[in-house]
RNA sequence: GCGGGUGUAACUCAGUGGUAGAGUGCAACCUUGCCAAGGUUGAUGUCGAGAGUUCGAAUCUCUUCACCCGCUCCA
């Protein structure tokens, strides 16, 4: 990846083994029940980065509820939180169109070992001789195709073949299937199922009648408790629900470190508004999330907005003003982007489905305006992966350096760093340490800090490069006569002199930068 | 799920049937007085797991699990 990367002229991009030995080495994340040998599609945060995911995630939360951005007419948007159960009646689901929708039915074949979308294909028939083509939706229009099809027909004369959806066709009748990229029959399998919600079961009886879901997406959460929250919490649309937590979805293949784990975390705010208002929010929230991934530390040239496609968009998404994603430049995808939050037009097709299913009115009435209006109110979603931000923000920081002990440095923005600052006393002895361990005391209770006496003090050095402490603050032996101590810069390994008793404000300074 | 690859210490890896190794890291002490310096000492492995072949398996066979790449999928 490195390789094809620096030859599509990306600089500085850290190939995903190294970035993965580094996660497990320092402490960021470790795969799951490793000593039992692992659990496909699972990570274990530790010690550095469940510190790096909750500076992201209590970010997140700042900007979204307890300090939400100034809105468009000038005044402070109105964002209120929420923590739902990842467990819900299933019902929600059923309504939410995840238990029709959230499974692909997929045919393989045999021949070419290749995997297909059953709804994907469209099949030609030939009712001359019985004999089915099944085609990409998109492939149809080339030359070849209209080759292979009049090869296989054996004729030129098109005009008898007739064109059905693939899943018109019976498996039974897949023996006279020809599939896309064979000109052999009867060489794909019947339809697999894969259900991508993970099932448990709720009492200890455990009977299908029991069966739950754990969610696929927290924003169903923030839909089922929308109503108690404009009974009860004085919102008013506009105004915004806001959540982060687990999300959980059987990947058919879980791959690239944390970028697509069966468990995930999300942050997402649904954004109730006015359909008429719909595209002015939409552009307002776009702009909006991408200029706070920006003020993480992702630099602008690795981000880029992707409009979704008409057939790509969810179900939800079909009828709006479609769907357009932040995207982010993957070491895995490089020089190409992968999702890493998606703006979504949900219409008003969640609210409108509970309405239905539970029989319980969503609609809102509105009497701010003259005449007083009743409407169901569509939804505009930021919708982004915590999981997949911290990944961003390790790919991101991930800086190679030939010319320092370490090879490398975590460039983490300070106020994403896991450890901000590190006070070394430059040697263990001649009351050194005392002071220190008194300045470290005092740090500790503001940001995270850590006190580290071991080794010489470029190993120090070399170890908070690793894992991208910004400050290292080394009291020396002037430091009891002049009462200061260097400031070490993680960047530029330069040094500042500051008074003792300067260093916790220099520090608290630096991070809200 | 399919095809290919990999799996040996915390990390990177050597070890092709005969007593499990190196470098780095880690721990302790000494030395050291600003960028992984030096010295001494030390700990760590069911060689991914299970079964088989063999007098004997890290090594050969089968099964399985995990990770990587490709396909597929990714609300």
């Amino acid at each position: 990846m490195a390789e094809k990367a620096e030859t599509e002229g990306v600089s500085n991009m850290v190939a995903m083994d190294e970035l993965v030995a580094l996660c497990k080495r320092r402490g960021f994340i470790f795969p799951a029940s490793e000593i039992y040998g692992g659990i496909n599609g699972f990570w274990d945060f530790g010690p550095l980065g469940v510190l790096l995911k909750n500076n992201l995630r209590d970010r997140w939360w700042n900007d979204m509820v307890v300090c939400p951005p100034i809105g468009p007419d000038g005044d402070p948007l109105q964002i209120v939180g929420v923590d739902t159960a990842i467990i819900q009646n299933p019902k929600a689901w059923e309504a939410s169109g995840h238990v029709a929708g959230f499974s692909d039915p997929m045919v393989d074949c045999k021949e070419t070992k290749l995997r297909y979308r059953q709804d994907h294909l469209i099949a030609i028939i030939d009712e001359r001789n019985d004999q089915i083509f099944a085609f990409y939706a998109e492939a149809l229009e080339g030359k070849a195709a209209l080759k292979k099809l009049k090869k296989m027909a054996g004729t030129d004369d098109l005009e008898k073949l007739k064109s059905v959806p693939f899943t018109k066709i019976a498996p039974a009748d897949y023996a006279r299937v020809v599939g896309p990229d064979t000109e052999k029959k009867g060489t794909l399998t019947e339809p697999k199922q894969f259900n991508l919600m993970f099932k448990t079961y709720v009492g200890a009886t455990a009977t299908e009648e029991d069966k739950a879901y754990l969610r696929p997406e927290t924003a169903q959460g923030i839909f089922l408790s929308y109503k108690n929250v404009v009974d009860n919490m004085r919102v008013r649309v506009p105004f915004g629900i806001a959540q982060v937590g687990k999300a959980f979805r059987n990947e058919v293949t879980p791959r690239n470190f944390i970028f697509r784990s069966r468990e995930f975390e999300q942050m997402e705010m649904e954004w109730f508004c006015h359909p008429d208002e719909a595209k002015k929010w939409l552009d307002f929230w776009k702009e909006q999330r991408v200029g706070w991934w920006r003020s993480v530390g992702v630099a602008s040239g690795n981000l880029i907005f992707r409009q979704h496609d008409q057939d790509e968009l969810s179900h939800y998404a079909k009828a709006g003003l479609g769907t357009v994603d932040i995207e982010y430049r993957f070491p895995f995808t490089a020089p190409g982007y992968g999702e890493l939050e998606g703006i979504a037009h949900r219409c008003d097709f969640d609210l409108t489905a509970h309405q239905q299913h539970s029989k319980t009115k969503l609609e809102y009435f509105d009497d701010s305006v003259q005449p007083p209006r009743r409407f169901m109110p569509h939804v505009i979603e930021p919708a982004s992966g915590l999981t997949r931000g911290v990944l961003v923000l390790l790919a991101e920081a991930y800086t190679a350096d030939p010319s320092r002990p370490s090879k490398m440095y975590m460039k983490f923005k300070p106020s994403m760093a896991p450890v901000k600052a590190a006070v070394l006393p430059l040697v263990n002895k001649d009351g050194l340490p005392e002071i220190a361990q008194k300045l470290y005391y005092e740090m500790r209770t503001q940001f995270v800090t850590e006190y580290d006496t071991k080794g010489n003090i470029g190993k120090r050095y070399a170890r908070h490069d690793e894992i991208g402490t910004p400050f290292c603050v080394t009291v020396d032996t002037d430091t009891p006569n002049d009462h200061a101590a260097t400031i070490r810069f993680r960047d530029t390994m330069a040094q500042e002199r500051v008074a003792l008793d300067k260093i916790s404000e220099f520090v608290r300074k630096s991070l809200k930068e």
